[in-house]
DNA sequence: CTCCATTGGTTGAAGGTTAAAGTATTGCGG
DNA sequence: CCGCAATACTTTAACCTTCAACCAATGGAG
């Protein structure tokens, strides 16, 4: 198959001054933010950031049940990653995994009570973190805007199938 | 000891709707566009992300040399994490590691002729997916606000030395 | 009804990251 | 010069994520 991303035999459009101051500051958000909020979940509930999320749309979902397909889309990871996560949070009494009647194929996940008490006790501190990390040195009137030019990137990233999380089938 | 993020006693500051609404955009981006660009890498190169990152900053390195401590810095990664990497990326004949004749405890890292040319092939592919995700959808005219937003943040994360990617020393 | 490709999910091994413990060198107090 | 703390890494083990292989259930085609 062909080069999709580069060609080798024309010059690369390096980035410009302003592309490339950009990519100054976003590199260590890329880097540290993550890192950051997966530490303090960690060091203070025992649970990773995916390990958050998942816990998080579980208790937004109606029934607090969802199929694991349906569960992976939401949290951007990928069917395995998936499976071993709720391995993990079903040992520890936070979910249950049970066969779907209609299609015994599906695993339906729900959260326990215990789920929702872990997640309400992480919680507080996980918004504290997030506000601490991000909201506190950004103006609220500039919110709006960082908005605006952040969409369509995530619309991007998330639209195009190629080096996204969840691969596709083979064609 | 006492909690430093978040106090139990008090009631959370939950985000409000501008804030919610910009850490749904930025939440995506901060878990995808790491993952893309390590996909990219990993598989037209066989490096990570970070391994890239150590074999471009030893390449802007006066005589292409620097001691562990140093890069260590400038990655943003820890000691060992870099320990590792560099060990690979010996391996591979990219970098050599050699004492220190001043201090011998200092590990002086220089980069092979072999290393620059693995990252003169992979960086034509690596801004162009750099473009693909981010600079492809952001106008050019927004591309200084975007800078001037992120700048309180990257400071914030770099310069607040907790929960940073380098544990400081127990007191 | 039987075969079989497809769908939905799980598992195991490999590789990367982290936290904690370990090693070697240095420098300083006495 | 000796002892000891501090520095600069390195190593080990545990954990997380990914990749590839696997298994079970389903839905047609014949």
């Amino acid at each position: 198959m062909s080069e999709s991303t580069a060609d080798a035999t024309t010059e690369p459009r390096w980035l410009n001054a302003s592309e490339d101051e950009a990519w100054r500051a976003l590199l260590p958000i890329l880097e540290l933010v993550p890192a950051a909020i997966d530490a303090q979940l960690k060091r203070d509930h025992g649970i990773t950031r995916f390990e958050y999320n998942v816990l998080a749309i579980m208790s937004d979902s109606t029934d607090n049940t969802r199929p694991m397909t349906d569960l992976a889309v939401m949290t951007n990871g990928s069917l395995s990653r998936l499976s071993h996560a709720v391995g993990k949070l079903e040992a520890h009494g936070w979910l249950v995994r049970y066969a779907s009647g209609e299609d015994r194929r599906i695993s339906l996940i729900s959260l326990t009570e215990e789920g929702r008490a872990i997640l309400e006790k992480a919680a507080p501190s996980h918004v504290e973190e997030v506000r601490r990390l991000v909201f506190d040195v950004i103006p609220a009137d500039k919110l709006a805007a960082l908005t605006e030019i952040l969409l369509p990137v995530t619309a991007r990233i998330m639209g195009d199938d190629s080096a996204c999380g969840v691969p596709q089938a083979k064609a």
